[in-house]
DNA sequence: TAAAACATGCAACAATATTGCAAATATAAA
DNA sequence: TTTATATTTGCAATATTGTTGCATGTTTTA
């Protein structure tokens, strides 16, 4: 079991309560986190601030990603192994469940690729798919 | 060319100044837009409320769908002739510069499917490619 | 043209995000 | 282990973004 700790240090991170903490939510949840969520499950302990600062740090070091969302909210979720500090390679496909309303990586499931018109230069591709998810699925 | 008060006849609203400038808008811009994107250029001559339900009404009667993003904005693309009130046909690849920022819809790339794990129903997909657009590939 | 329906702007408020700085904590060095 | 340095945190202040109710103004319908 991976433990926040060594994630942090692994990243040349100081340990901090905060970092800790948070980054066991992300270890611990099957889904996404927002800032708010982050907020909610640690019963606000820690400053907005630092939260918000946590979470940028923890992009920058590839510890979580970005995930797109047609809301003003910002998601983050749990980033591979292959991850790291300025490259990402989170290009798999993020899955929203329109029941639960979690929002899962799906690790195993890479972007295809698509033939953009002439002139445009892929470099990095996003996608989200909507539906029901394992677990709310009517079977 | 497509006049912004046929469009807004064809959807049953009632034509007012601020419905027809931010249509008009869209309808000129050759990318997606903010709704600080459209205060700047309305040099906010409309009340900031006005364009956040103009805006609303707009996504509900499908004349411009939203775009997902991975900051705390949420960008509008205006729609193809396809679209109604209700139901979206907005699978399309979203294309966003790193170069000059915009974010234009690739109306003529669909959205792949995806072969998920066993137990999700999908609905609907979204895709965001990054990299450089037309304008500003390196030739 | 008048009445009804609808849209707008204002005010008040709520939620979310950013910055500088002093205090507190973690790491590195002695 | 203790001290010095570097880093992180929390607070305060402020900015930005989003929401609601209601009176006023505008558009549409009859």
């Amino acid at each position: 079991m991976l433990h926040s700790s060594d994630l942090l240090k692994k990243n040349g991170l100081s340990i901090t309560e905060s970092r800790k903490q948070i980054l066991e939510l992300f270890l611990l949840s099957d889904g996404a986190l927002s800032h708010s969520d982050i907020e909610k499950k640690t019963s606000a302990a820690f400053d907005r601030v630092t939260v918000y600062r946590t979470l940028q740090t923890f992009v920058e070091k590839g510890i979580i990603h970005q995930i797109p969302t047609t809301d003003n909210s910002i998601l983050y979720g749990l980033c591979k192994d292959s991850c790291e500090a300025g490259h990402h390679h989170d290009e798999h496909v993020h899955f929203l469940c329109n029941s639960c309303n979690k929002t899962i990586c799906l690790d195993d499931v890479t972007v295809p690729h698509v033939k953009l018109p002439n002139g445009f230069k892929p470099l990095q591709s996003a996608m989200v798919v909507k539906g029901f998810c394992d677990d709310c699925k009517v079977s």
